[in-house]
DNA sequence: TCCAAATACTTTGACGTCCAAGTATTTTTT
DNA sequence: AAAAAATACTTGGACGTCAAAGTATTTGGA
C-alpha cells in the first residue's frame, strides 16, 4: 500500500490550509518520528535472529566497553538515557537469558552491578556484526545526509541539556 | 545529571576502539533515536494537559483535514503508518473520551468509519496551539537544521518505500 | 453460482516505556 | 548521634506497539 505522494508534504499542506502554526517545526518533528520508526523496525528485525532487541543490545555494548565488563545499573541508565525502571526490566531479561549477571557493589550496598557474562560478550559481538550489515538501518542515507543529521541533532541534544559542552571544545 | 561529554561521541570512540564496523551509521542511528526520545517527551508533556498523546492527536488532526471529518480506520492506519491494532486501540480511547465516534461504512459493511465529534474538533484545535507553542519539540533546531533533517530523512523514507515519487516530480 | 482469496477490523498476548510508590542504604544536617 | 534528605533499585499500574489469530464481509475467479 505504498502511497504515491509524500504523506509529510501532504500533512504540511493540510496544516497550512487549516491555518495552524509552526508548520516547519511540525514537518521536522514528523520526519524524525518517522525516521525513528523506520530505523527501529529495521534494527529490531536484524537483532531478532540474534535474540536481542535494541535496548538489550545497547546495555550489552555499554558493558563490553568497560574495563571489567560491569557497571552499576544507575550508570547504565544515565548513559543510555533511559528510566531506571526500564534498566531493571532490561537487565532482568538479559539476566534470564544468561547474558548478564547481577552482583552486589563491593562498598555501596544500595548499588547493583550488571556484569557481562561470557555468553553476553559473544552475543554482543554477533549483534554488532548483524547491525553493521544493515548499516544500523540508515541505508538510504548518504554520507552527507548522515553528517547533516548528526550535526542538526547535536544542536537539539545540546539545547535539551543532554550534556554540557565544555568551553574548551565548542565547535 | 547532565554529562560533561557527548555520549554519542563517546560511543563512537568506543566502537572504533572495539574494532566494530559502520561507526558513522551507528552515530546517525543513535542521533535519530535520541532525537525521537527528546521530541516525544516534549510533545507528550505539552499534550498531557490537553488530555491527548501524540498518536491520538495525529488521528484527530487527520480526521479534521477531511471534508466530512471522517475516515475508515484502515485509511487512518495507512496515512499514519501504524499497525491496524494500534488504530483500533487509539480509536477506542478517543471514543471513550468522546472525541471520535465509530460509524458503519454506508456501502461496505467490513469497514468502520471514525468520525470527529464536536468535542474532538475543539480538542484538536487546542492541541495544535499547544504544540505550536513548543514548536513541536524541535526548539533548538535552527531553520537550516530543520531543512537539512527533512531533506536527509526524505532520502531515508523514499529508500524505505514510504511512498513512490511520481516521475514527474523528482527533485 | 459458489468457493477461495483478499480485505477490514478486533482480540489476545508478549513486550517495552514511564511514573509513582515502596524498601534499603548512604549521606547530610542539626 | 539521631533525624532528615538523598540515592539506588524494584514493584505495580497505566499505556502503547506489534504480531498472530479470529470473525465478518466482499471480491474474483472457476
Amino acid at each position: 500500500m505504498t502511497l504515491d505522494f509524500d504523506p509529510i508534504d501532504e500533512a504540511a499542506a493540510n496544516w497550512r490550509g487549516a491555518g495552524w502554526a509552526a508548520v516547519d517545526a511540525m514537518t521536522a518533528a514528523t520526519s524524525i518520528t518517522r525516521a525513528h520508526q523506520i530505523l527501529s523496525g529495521r534494527i529490531d528485525a536484524a537483532l531478532a535472529p540474534v535474540g536481542l532487541n535494541f535496548s538489550r543490545f545497547e546495555v550489552l555494548a555499554l558493558l563490553s566497553f568497560t574495563k571489567e565488563g560491569e557497571l552499576p545499573l544507575g550508570k547504565v541508565g544515565d548513559r543510555l538515557q533511559v528510566h531506571p525502571a526500564s534498566v531493571t526490566n532490561t537487565v532482568n531479561r538479559l539476566e534470564a537469558d544468561g547474558l548478564v549477571a547481577r552482583k552486589p557493589h563491593p562498598t555501596d550496598r544500595r548499588t547493583t552491578l550488571a556484569v557481562l557474562t561470557r555468553a553476553g560478550r559473544r552475543r554482543v559481538e554477533q549483534a554488532a556484526v548483524a547491525l553493521a550489515e544493515i548499516e544500523f538501518g540508515v541505508a538510504g542515507l548518504t554520507g552527507d545526509g548522515r553528517r547533516s543529521v548528526d550535526a542538526a541533532i547535536l544542536e537539539l541534544r545540546v539545547a535539551a541539556g543532554d550534556f554540557v559542552v565544555p568551553p574548551s571544545q565548542r565547535r
